[in-house]
RNA sequence: GGUACCUUAGCUCAGAUGGUAGAGCAAUGGACUGAAAAUCCAUGUGUCCCUGGUUCGAUUCCUGGAGGUACCA
């Protein structure tokens, strides 16, 4: 049988994605699979950055705007859509285009997550509502009790961490490091990573061109029309939350377009840091490595 | 043109009665198993404007210069 091959193409935000994406979805007649966090949310298309209603008909995508921002959604769901999707893709199919700046959705794909129960969203409302009112250390105390082996490794500062581990304890009743490192998912499918990187001043310049060019856009309205919906986990995100800042007088709005800029930065270094860990090939991203790129990858998968 | 004040990190500024300096922000590096565009951790990068002088030693005091700000003409 043929090796099946999800090719897949990460990099930081503004980097040029999309654009070699379409490119190779054409080139090699297939579909594209998209691993952003945000570009599920049907609501939000400005700030994030989807591709346009032209190059989604240039090359069919999936999970782009498939989700409303209310919807309960997680990379748990997105592995288990995801992967039979996949699959499925795979039996028309020899390969797919992966494509995304999520590192934790790259992952579940690419790898897999270990299997977690499905948590009682109460859990969370009681635990933030416990770190609220008694500090960090209420937490260590619990996680204490019910998860020692987690508590020794975990970044004891990050509550996030702290929480999602004590909500699958109390939920499932079991110790959350119980559920990890479970036996490797053996995916059906070999995957071939190509990473885009720049020169760290070409990419802030592209980042605050692209920021500008959402502002003429009307990121501000699609902001605006967001603004009841501010506390929902969607709209935690650089683009909205600067704009909810302005509409609350905080900030003005040059200043929450300065922000938005620069919180886009440092999500870029974010990312960058997370995509090191991968062996991927890395090209320059820029439009003129694209034959040199589809070379590379025919060279590789045939 | 005159007078006063200023010039220290990328930016805004502290500071040492002479022993080569430190905050905030920015920036950089890192972590990451269902909030991940989230969340968290670590790190000071410097001709102290230039030039002479005094001094064992000057970024600090003094001379001169350059640039800036304010006021007066």
């Amino acid at each position: 049988m043929k090796s099946r091959y999800l090719i897949s193409i990460i990099g930081p935000t503004a980097i040029g994605k999309t654009a070699l994406a379409i490119r190779l979805a054409t080139i090699f007649d297939t579909d594209i699979i998209s691993a952003d966090s945000r570009q599920f949310f049907k609501e939000m298309k400005i700030g994030t950055a989807v591709p346009t209603s032209e190059e989604l008909n240039v090359a069919k995508h999936h999970f782009i705007g498939h989700k409303s921002i209310s919807d309960e959604y997680s990379v748990g769901h997105f592995e288990e859509e995801a992967i039979p999707l996949i699959n499925k893709l795979f039996e028309k199919k020899n390969a797919l285009i992966l494509v995304g700046g999520s590192g934790l959705y790259i992952d579940a794909v690419l790898f897999g997550l270990d299997k977690f129960p499905e948590v009682d969203a109460k859990y969370r409302l009681q635990l933030d509502a416990l770190l609220r009112e008694n500090g960090i250390e209420a937490l260590h105390k619990l996680l204490q009790e019910k998860d020692p082996i987690y508590l020794e490794k975990v970044d004891r500062n990050n509550p996030h961490r702290l929480i999602r581990a004590l909500e699958v304890c109390l939920s499932s009743g079991k110790p959350y490091s119980s559920f990890l490192n479970q036996k490797k998912i053996k995916r059906n499918f070999q995957h071939l990573i190509i990473g885009l990187e720049t020169e760290r001043e070409k990419l802030y310049r592209r980042i605050n061109k692209r920021v500008d060019q959402m502002v003429s856009d009307g990121l501000e309205a699609e902001a605006k029309s967001l603004y009841p919906y501010k506390q929902l986990n969607a709209l935690q995100t650089v683009g909205y939350q600067e704009f909810f800042d302005f509409f609350d007088g905080k900030i003005s709005k040059v200043e929450a377009i300065e922000s938005i800029k620069q919180n886009t930065r440092r999500f870029a270094k974010r990312q960058i840091t997370w995509f090191k860990k991968y062996d991927a090939t890395w090209f320059e991203g820029d439009s003129e490595n694209y034959q040199a790129i589809t070379a590379f990858i025919q060279h590789k998968i045939s």
